[in-house]
RNA sequence: GGGCCCGUGGGGUAGCUUGGUAUCCUUGUAGCUUCGGGAGCUAUUGACUCCGGUUCAAAUCCGGGCGGGCCCA
């Protein structure tokens, strides 16, 4: 399994080998998630509630299908989903009336509510999230947790009284961002999508993307103000201190399974997965080394370290099967774990246990008497290591560039007038996605990459996943 | 959107050209034995993607569906 060479092969590799999702479900882009990989998943859930709850958002849940009536009422919306949404025509035996949309993304089905929750200014902010399915029928080769048809993620709705509160709700989502990365040690870019790539409905959508090993940027997520452009067609009025009705300024987040792709790419070696501490089922796998005559002795030590670990909190598990150490070590290397312990004889004698990174190799031991502390005190540091490590070549990944003779495979960043025109060029004429400008300003002085007029607008590229 | 390739036990494969008996590795199961980097021995379970066509006979030839993979736009 060579991730460099080879990133395909690989990413579908571990997939199957590290048990995160079996794809042989008879659905095309719907596949199944098996214990491991929804353990992941529902610990990115964790987090993501955490972090929502923190803020002031609630959690509901909405329902799965949306009148044909009410998903058409916004046009630009509709463009952008209509040729990827799954359809409800028959109920028994019975066509429906009016047929129902199975959810491509929730706008449609929530914000008939809203205009019923919301009636005056002190509902608002509302701020509210749901984690859920939602499907799109996409046509292009699809791939475990990159590109799917049934999509699990989380999406938040807040609509505000003004634009500037909605713009102050969209710089909150970047700090919620900023601390969930940092547990998953996923870095980022945040790149203000074009104008023909934003999200359909949008006044604007900002696109959180990370790198890959083949210097392509995966979108993680998105953040989007929508300004009044949805709450026009659906209603959503508010009444304020001077008796006025108004529309509510609205924003919306979403972060899917792509996430669970990100951790495989942005972290995995050759020998597997590679899972930050926060977010991995195992944390610390325990494996206890046999030989005759010490068999009684070794157990009874390490169930001693498994409970010592478990009472305190960490997520660790006991690797007693009947198999030779080295399987054992193979197998959870694929997995991902965090840490590996190993008790021996050897171990017992000196009162250590003896400890192997994952993201490192790295390899030592701590004192029997101290094992809570020391693991917690390794697990902070692989969390911190892998971080940084991660940015490190997230920032590496960029190269600016001059001219568009012999584009390497990287990020590129790169003067853009900002022209819809040389845009598009610029995509088709170099099978490359405009990913958008920066949504924080960087200083720039030099010349459009297409035209060649002189701007200080500076634009990133790649190719797309 | 376009092109190419593929579908045989749970996973990976041989067999297909030239139609007739399905190969090997791995995994699973049971037992013995072993344990600081994928151990070994014995026994054993388990497969031709689906529909249609040609034929005495189809994993094999033909058509279509479904599914999978790669490349290009």
């Amino acid at each position: 399994m060579e991730k460099d060479t080879n990133f395909n092969e690989w990413y579908n590799d571990i997939v199957e080998k590290a048990g995160l999702s079996d794809k042989r479900y008879p659905i095309k882009g719907m596949n199944v998630w098996t214990p491991y990989g929804w353990k992941i998943m529902r610990n990115i859930d964790e987090y993501i509630r955490r972090e929502l709850d923190a803020t002031g958002h609630d959690e509901v849940c909405f329902p799965l299908l949306i009148p044909e009536t009410e998903f058409k009422k916004e046009k630009e919306h509709i463009k952008g989903f209509d040729s990827e949404v799954y359809w409800v025509t028959h109920a028994g035996l019975n066509e429906l009336d009016v047929r129902l949309v199975v959810r491509p993304t929730s706008e449609t089905a929530m914000y008939p509510m809203f205009s019923l929750w919301i009636r005056s200014h002190t509902d608002l902010p509302l701020k509210i999230y749901h984690l859920v399915n939602t499907f799109r029928y996409e046509t292009k080769q699809t791939r475990s947790f990159i590109r799917v048809r049934e999509i699990h993620f989380f999406e938040s709705h807040t609509c505000h009284v003004t634009e500037e509160d909605a713009q102050k709700q969209v710089e909150e989502d970047f700090l919620i961002l900023e601390r969930l990365m940092k547990d998953l040690c996923i870095p980022y870019s945040l790149l203000t999508r074009t104008e023909w790539d934003k999200f359909p409905g949008a006044y604007y959508t900002v696109g959180l993307d990370t790198a890959m090993p083949n210097g392509r940027m995966l979108q993680i997520g998105s953040i989007h103000h929508y300004r009044t452009n949805f709450s026009i067609p659906y209603n959503i009025t508010y009444e304020d201190a001077d008796g006025e009705h108004m529309y509510v300024h609205q924003t919306t987040y979403g972060m899917s399974e792509r996430l669970v792709g990100a951790l495989i790419g942005v972290h995995g070696d050759d020998k597997g997965l590679v899972l930050p501490p926060p977010v991995a089922p195992i944390q610390a796998v325990i494996i206890p080394i046999l030989s005759k005559g010490n068999i009684d002795a070794v157990t009874a030590a390490a169930k001693n370290v498994e409970k010592m670990l478990r009472d305190a909190g960490i997520r660790v598990k006991l690797d007693d099967r009947d198999e030779r150490p080295g399987s054992k070590f193979f197998e959870w290397e694929i997995k991902g774990v965090p840490l590996r312990l190993e008790i021996g004889m050897k171990d017992i004698e000196k009162n250590v246990v003896t400890f192997v990174r994952r993201d490192n190799g790295g390899k030592g031991t701590v004192s029997l008497q101290d094992a809570t502390d020391g693991v917690h005190l390794i697990l902070r540091s692989i969390r911190k290591d892998m971080y940084d490590k991660a940015w490190e070549k997230q920032r590496s990944n960029v190269t600016t560039i001059t001219s568009l003779d012999d584009l390497p495979e990287k990020t590129l960043r790169f003067g853009w007038c900002g022209s819809e025109e040389c845009g598009h060029k610029f995509e088709d004429e170099n099978d490359l996605k405009l990913l958008g400008t920066p949504y924080i300003p960087e200083e720039f002085d030099g010349k459009c990459i297409i035209c060649g007029k002189p701007t200080d607008k500076v634009a990133y590229a790649s190719r797309s996943m």
